[in-house]
DNA sequence: CGCTGCCTTGAGTTACATCAAACGCGGTGG
DNA sequence: CCACCGCGTTTGATGTAACTCAAGGCAGCG
């Protein structure tokens, strides 16, 4: 629980929520933000509770998902740096967190407690369309998700979860991408067990557009394996 | 296409959009609408087209959908009196529909269109947070929605399908509801096929906590049904 | 009184989950 | 350098929920 009151954002950050600020908006929200380290496993928030703060994930890896009435996670999207979080603090209506958020990497990000959000309304009337824009994109990310996972094959569905990670995960080049996940989390994120992902992907390895190494996956070709996949289903 | 200009609302209407807005603010708002008569099977929005209005429905009923690539539509929600659409005409990113809409019912609506809207937009500032508070309400029914539809079995999803849509559809009384959909509608909104629908449905029956009509469903008691579906799985 | 949709029923099929068991990579410590 | 251990991964056997398809029932309407 480091918390620093000098923040200032990486070079090169971008964030559909911050570039809806002008720089100077942008200045002053910075004043009054702490920055905060966070670790593998560590529950961000849970969905809930009381709304406590505002935050932005900075640098790192966090999955947002909900809890089902069964226990079960409920797999929503990564979050991902220049994402942020717990809007419902900015709102009147929810003042509970909606979904609950747990770092999968180590990184940082910068939060605003109640007062300094509610401040900080005030002071950006910029803010409240900024805000229409995350939570626009939001709406658009989780029907699509629903488009793929209401009807598509367990296939089709792991296809595409692969493609998403590898545009928001995906290092290394344009082509030949590499993405650090388990099985397990793909299938969890794909909604299927451990076992029917493997089949999947040791099938596609055989066809030669995903090689498969030990927590992490490469495609050797992102247009490639889209094509193989999408397409035929061989 | 009968529009005229002036337009009003009925007596107690309730709207999550409109009542973000102060009665000033409405006032100006109608003057500008136009309202129009809507039928069964009307598209009124399509997915993909650009953004031409912005509009509230004021009466009547229609299905909210996204087409998936395979041409499949999946349901997403019902909307009803007081639901706004066409809200991509208010941001500035996706000037184009996002999800296709269609009446279900006769009804009617209040539009604008694009420059009506943009002009309300600066017209009223509340009308950004009034944004908010739908596109929030909107992202929680759909997190919703797919945390039912992602985990829970089919029997389970058409419970919940069916408990919805008393809710927002439902008439008649407190306990006895009396619900217009016919076993395919419920099978769209539930994502199955109408004959695992009719299964369920003719179970339930025999349990005796529906009754079937044609193109009807009654629940003798909301309450009793939801007990007897959401505890035990029999 | 027949027609048109909506609804029902059953038999066959399939994709996927479940479970049990074992493999092998990559660390750690001897 | 090797033995060990744990976790991520793999494979196969088995079960089952739900889809598909074919066929027939039945309500309401002209």
């Amino acid at each position: 629980m480091k918390a620093t009151s000098a923040a200032a954002l990486p070079l090169g950050f971008r964030s559909t929520f911050v570039d809806g600020l002008t720089p100077r908006e942008i200045k002053t929200a910075l004043r009054s933000a702490k920055q905060e380290r966070i670790s593998p496993r560590q529950i961000l928030q849970q969905e809930g509770d009381r709304a406590r703060r505002l935050w932005l994930l900075v640098r790192g890896r966090v999955a947002v998902y909900r809890l089902a009435p069964d226990g079960n996670r409920v797999f929503l999207r990564w979050g991902v740096p220049g994402d942020a979080f717990g809007l419902s603090t900015i709102l009147k209506r929810p003042e509970t967190y909606v979904v609950t958020i747990e770092a999968v990497q180590e990184g940082s990000l910068l939060a605003w407690d109640l007062a300094s959000s509610r401040t900080l309304v005030l002071q950006s009337p910029n803010l409240s369309k900024a805000l229409n824009a995350v939570l626009a994109s939001y709406l658009d990310g989780l029907i699509n998700v629903l488009g793929t996972y209401a009807f598509q094959p367990a296939e089709q569905r792991l296809a595409r979860v692969l493609v998403e990670s590898a545009r928001q995960l995906g290092y290394t080049g344009r082509e030949c991408i590499e993405i650090d996940l388990t099985n397990e989390q793909l299938a969890v994120a794909a909604r299927m067990t451990v076992f029917t992902a493997t089949r999947k992907l040791t099938k596609w390895q055989a066809q030669g557009i995903v090689t498969k190494h030990r927590g992490k996956i490469v495609l050797p070709s992102l247009s490639g394996f889209e094509n193989a996949t999408k397409g035929p289903s061989s």
